[in-house]
DNA sequence: TGCTATATTTTCGAAAACGAACATTGGCGT
DNA sequence: ACGCCAATGTTCGTTTTCGAAAATATAGCA
């Protein structure tokens, strides 16, 4: 066997296992450590896999994309904003959540809770859930967007439609001075639509870089919602809207 | 944060990432290293993840097996039946794929071939082929089975039962002596027969082991299969029921 | 054959991770 | 208040892994 295709022995056996010990690798292989780690330390370069002390693991592919980047940025502020989301949910409740980087982090702030009954269009929020036993999650049927794990469609709206949950998670693109909330993919605006629709508690979760973002279809309006979560106070023209509504501001 | 919280935060994290190292849940959790070793001895021992020096990564469904020995054995024939069910699937192809640790595996296998449209209930199988920008993945709404990722229930059957595809791959728990599939949840048993009926090719994936092993529930029987791929010949009685229903029958 | 380049193994000191033992903290019940 | 117990932090010697460098093996080519 030459380099080049143990170098894809390899990476199969990452992407099958998730992570795979130098130990392994070398029994797998039937070379020495050494070899091993130079091929990881190589795969690392090119960024195939992630170099541990002790192996390797899959690179998350994402990390490299936009949506990774989104990911990382803001970081911080996501995190505090989904501790304080994940705050107002009582054990045992039921809820939506949807596509986004904020609430896949809220996602792994709920991981605390107990007996939670989760309805998702996010493949990430699922897997997350997933892992405790005591949580019912239900996935919405649909496409899975390449891009950033979402299910949307017609199917994941009829879908939505048949439950009424208690709180409903949302984050969004972007929200314009006049309050309405905006999206870029029309297909995702439905799916949000159809959980304010289904929903008694409708939680906001937005950072501050929301409020002056551009998107394109319009979802909805900032009064539909009952609760806003953000890590500063909103414009005045929001600040107005919010009051006027009697919804509830919290910062984060 | 206490300790009960904190090992859901971890296998949570290490469910999403695949792998941890010390460091990065140090950070995550704010607890001292010795701690998060002490944690993660305690989930290996536990079987919930598997520690390798430096950190943990999680334990795919199909190593969890109560028996070392048998896991290593098992994943090197299903990767070998895996292989040869993808090389069984031309690129632009329409596919089901069903639960199922070998399904799993045939996913991964199948990351090098070209705009494939797949339906999946099965969560593991719709992230691992998400990752192709060029694949269209289909998951089917139900309930996510904490056990296995597993996609379930009335609302899969009727969703499934939406499409036609070219090609059907499912995994199964046994096969009886006169040919019947067999399976251990019903509500799974629910869903292949579904994607039996809305195939033109059926590939069945089954390990011999398979053929030794009993389960309750009747899914179907093997004369409704188009190819079984299996790692040996398999017993006599189920080779004449080949061989009179025409089944291609492939050996990994 | 002899030369060259690449791949691999071998060797070894440094760095990291490990586990055990002990000290400290923070409930919790009597 | 007191002691008890579990969880966590701290320290330290041991084991494992790491990476660089040197030695060996392999393949291609004149």
């Amino acid at each position: 066997m030459n380099q080049t295709q143990r170098h894809e022995k390899i990476v199969g056996l990452i992407k099958l296992h998730g992570f795979m010990s130098i130990d392994d690798l070398v029994s797998a292989c039937e070379v020495t450590p050494q070899t091993i780690r130079r091929d990881l330390n190589q795969l690392a370069e090119n960024g195939v896999v992630s170099r541990y002390h002790g192996g390797a693991g899959l690179n998350r592919s994402w990390e490299n994309t936009p949506y990774q980047e989104r990911k990382t940025q803001n970081s911080d502020v996501k995190e505090k904003i989904a501790e304080a989301v994940a705050a107002m949910i009582p054990d045992g409740a039921s809820l939506f959540i949807n596509i986004g980087t904020t609430t896949e982090m809220i996602a792994t702030k709920l991981l605390n809770h107990k007996n939670l009954h989760v309805v998702t269009n996010n493949i990430h929020v699922a897997t997350i859930l997933s892992a405790k036993e005591d949580f019912s999650v239900i996935i919405a049927a649909g496409e899975v967007r390449y891009r950033d794990g979402g299910i949307i469609g017609e199917a994941t709206c009829d879908f939505i439609s048949q439950f009424r949950m208690d709180y409903g998670i949302i984050g969004i693109s972007g929200i314009s001075s006049d309050g309405a909330l905006l999206d870029f993919d029309f297909r995702e605006v439905k799916v949000s639509q159809a959980i304010l629709e289904h929903t008694q508690h409708v939680i906001l979760a937005a950072d501050y870089s929301k409020f002056e973002r551009r998107a394109m279809v319009e979802q909805g309006h900032i009064s539909q919602v009952d609760c806003l979560v953000c890590d500063k106070t909103p414009p005045p023209s929001i600040s107005k809207i919010i009051e006027e509504n009697n919804i509830t501001f919290v910062k984060a």
